[in-house]
DNA sequence: TTGATTCCTG
DNA sequence: CAGGAATCAA
């Protein structure tokens, strides 16, 4: 089970689209991997009784939540927990009808099938005479049928169990020998014509096990299909059924030796022992240990079928999407951007903007508060900057200053070596105009000379080489992209798509897929993420007794009883509510909605809405969502103003009076230090792949910005607005990624 | 009046 | 990042 439970927990494994999904807080490790995968999308499977209230809960919200919509904007909260309990009570009492019967599975008609074929013949008859005989005679004698029965069975039993075992490459023969053998003392013992059945049925289901299993053939190869394969169905569906049956029908609720052990190894599993059935007539204790064992195998099995099964999957959908980009992360960069090397060309003006800043002496910190010494500076030190308030200026011919032999570096080699920053290169096809300035053009880019001077470039090459001026290592590389398993999220999508859509790719997805449809492939597995993914990401950060109480379903009784946390906590509180949606925001939302920022600057409230599906919406937590985004726009536009007044002061030291504004040359690339702090703030992890989109809105803004403040707009208290406008329609839809519920990343 | 947004502050 | 104030639009 822990084999694979660090990459593939059974957190990651395919769950209906709504949230609900139980937290990986609420499971002990063991959690068996095939409970999941025996519950393929959509498929209410319904399983009570024996699990816990906890457990039992989470099972019914699955159910609940199998069968559709998630229960977003209703009312559940405060009496989620009773519905559901009633629900459930209600559910067990309908099922105490005999006409539910239908219900069943054909699993479990087949097992009755089985049963009444594999009884011997006219043994139901003559049980009952003997019963009625009632005598010691008969008891000597159906005790010796018992035994011969029981050989019987016991050879069967064992060539099936070695298929079986054979199937699955262990072979425990021993201990099922030893266990058996404990069964027949046991019945020696003296025990009612009640363990003859159930001697029957554990031959049955074995049968049935075995047939089905057959049936199954290679379990690597069949890994889907086991998601929905019957052995385990029936084993469900007939725990449900022992339950609903209750006590006083020992022959239907003991009995399939199989299911017990599974029983065992799952349930048991599961609930820590916690919770045992009602069924356990004493045998399938017996065969605890090896039943433990072969489920145990099972798991393992099933688990690490499945993995590869999912692997493959991935790499198959990733080598369709894009053969020659690494499997593990799709990159957004068009073909024939090859990484590091093109993103070098086509920008770095900007790179290691920041220290450079200090070593300049503090002229400015961040942006708003920069703004108003910046001008101070600016008007003060640069002594009547030519290029300000003159129009005239911008319309001059454009005369570059610039010395040729400051730029030996090939465009398509990278940037320049040390001393000169790479910002000057040539305009990047792919890269769409800015909106149209508002002063007089410039050149454009393509006629723009390769080999400009750096002047734009915060970092001075004639005061201080990059190289000297950092110390420490230039600008990280582009991110380079995780290798595999693509896990979690992205399988989530996997799963999602092909389960719910019943389809995966075929095609590879044109460009416009990659940037607004499959962006979930561009997250790429995380060593350290963890399963957060599904719902209640909160959970894991908080108390374990808030988990408790959470999964209880009636989360918002712990606000007073637990009192765990202090007042004042209540903005970020966690409430589950009915439909598996929470009240509060998570960290992981926060994460998410910043990755979101990378695609939507101003999002409505309605998008957020549809993007948050776990998140319970109301007035508060709205709003909350919406200052994030007026927080990361804030930011983004500190940022922005802060480089753009950064190049235009390099300009102006570097070049003297430059006559014209060069914000053209402005380049944002993933190499540079404006980058960097972009990326660092929206994409902490740095696990996602900044869409290149976002990379040309952002240029478009510190283009924007620069032109701006080269023609003194800037001092107009509402300068800012004209930018602000331009880049809320530079939104993008949202990734169908987004739309599922948790936590995107680790 | 409410919601969205920006600006400012801590 | 949140809180608060101010502004603006619906």
């Amino acid at each position: 089970m822990h084999a694979f439970a660090p990459s593939l927990s059974s957190t990651d494994l395919p769950a209906p689209p709504s949230a609900g999904r139980p937290s990986p807080a609420f499971r002990p490790p063991g959690f068996p991997l095939i409970h999941h995968l025996l519950q393929p999308g959509g498929a209410p499977r319904r399983i009570g009784g024996q699990l816990n209230t906890n457990l039992r809960q989470q099972e019914d919200r699955n159910l609940e939540e199998g069968r559709g919509e998630v229960e977003q904007g209703t009312d559940g909260g405060e009496e989620g927990g009773m519905e559901r309990e009633d629900s459930l009570m209600g559910f067990k009492k309908r099922h105490s009808d005999a006409a539910l019967a239908a219900e069943w599975s054909q699993d479990v008609l087949k097992v009755k099938r089985m049963k009444l074929e594999s009884r011997p013949k006219g043994g139901e008859a003559e049980e009952g005479g003997r019963r009625r005989e009632g005598g010691r005679e008969g008891r000597r004698r159906e005790r010796e049928e018992l035994k011969e029965q029981l050989d019987e069975a016991r050879e069967r039993l064992q060539a099936l169990q070695e298929k079986v075992w054979r199937a699955f490459g262990e072979k425990h023969m021993a201990e099922e020998e030893e266990k058996k053998g404990r069964c027949r003392n046991r019945e020696d013992g003296g025990e009612d014509a009640g363990l003859m059945e159930e001697e029957e049925e554990e031959d049955i289901t074995e049968g049935m096990y075995d047939e089905e299993d057959i049936e199954g053939g290679d379990m690597e190869k069949e890994a889907f299909s086991l998601l929905s394969v019957s052995p385990f169905d029936s084993f469900h569906k007939q725990r449900e059924e022992r339950q609903k049956d209750g006590e006083g029908r020992m022959e239907k609720g003991r009995g399939l030796h199989l299911e017990g052990v599974m029983e065992e190894a799952g349930l048991w599993l599961d609930c820590g022992g916690l919770v045992r059935g009602d069924w356990h007539g004493g045998v399938e204790e017996e065969g605890e240990e090896g039943g433990q064992k072969f489920a145990q195998a099972l798991k393992v099995e099933l688990g690490s079928a499945v993995a590869r099964v999912i692997d493959r999957v991935l790499r198959l959908y990733t080598e369709m999407t894009d053969p020659s980009s690494p499997p593990a992360a799709i990159s957004f960069l068009p073909p024939g951007n090859d990484g590091g090397r093109e993103r070098g060309v086509w920008m770095g003006l900007l790179t290691q903007g920041r220290r450079e800043e200090k070593m300049r002496g503090n002229e400015e910190k961040t942006g708003r508060q920069d703004g108003e010494r910046e001008k101070q500076l600016q008007n003060r030190s640069s002594g009547a900057p030519p290029h300000r308030s003159e129009p005239s200026d911008l319309s001059m011919p454009l005369a570059v200053q610039r010395s040729p032999d400051i730029r030996k570096a090939h465009p398509l080699l990278g940037p320049p070596l040390s001393t000169h920053h790479p910002n000057l290169s040539l305009h990047h096809p792919s890269l769409s105009r800015p909106p149209p300035l508002s002063h007089p053009p410039l050149l454009p880019p393509s006629s723009q000379p390769k080999d400009l001077s750096t002047s734009f470039h915060p970092t001075s090459c004639s005061s201080s080489s990059s190289s000297s001026s950092f110390p420490a290592p230039p600008p990280p590389p582009p991110p380079p992209p995780l290798p595999l398993p693509l896990l979690h999220y992205s399988m989530q999508q996997l799963f999602s798509r092909s389960l719910h859509h019943h389809q995966l790719p075929h095609l590879p997805p044109s460009r416009k897929d990659y940037l607004n449809s499959d962006p979930f492939l561009e997250f790429s597995a995380h060593p350290s993420s963890h399963p957060s993914f599904p719902p209640l990401p909160l959970l894991g950060h908080l108390d374990p007794s808030l988990a408790r109480h959470a999964h209880g379903g009636r989360e918002r009784g712990m606000r007073g009883d637990g009192g765990m946390r202090g007042g004042g906590m209540d903005g970020g509180e966690l409430y589950l509510t009915a439909g598996g949606t929470q009240e509060g925001l998570s960290p992981c939302h926060l994460k998410k909605a910043k990755l979101m920022f990378f695609y939507a600057r101003y999002p409505s409230s309605n998008t957020l809405k549809t993007y948050f599906p776990d998140v319970k919406f109301n007035r508060c937590v709205t709003s909350q969502m919406i200052k994030w985004f007026s927080n990361f726009r804030e930011f983004f536009y500190i940022q922005m103003e802060r480089f753009a007044r950064q190049a235009v002061r390099e300009a102006l030291t570097r070049d003297g009076a430059p006559r014209v504004s060069r914000e053209g040359q402005l380049r944002v690339g993933r190499d540079t230090e404006l980058y960097r702090i972009l990326n660092m703030h929206y994409n902490k992890s740095n696990v996602y792949q900044v869409p290149e989109r976002f990379i040309e809105i952002s240029e478009v803004a510190l283009r924007e910005f620069y032109s701006a403040i080269w023609t003194g707009r800037d001092s107009d208290p509402c300068w800012k607005k004209g930018i602000y406008k331009i880049i809320c329609k530079m939104d993008s839809p949202v990734p169908d990624a987004f739309r599922l519920p948790g936590c995107p990343i680790g």
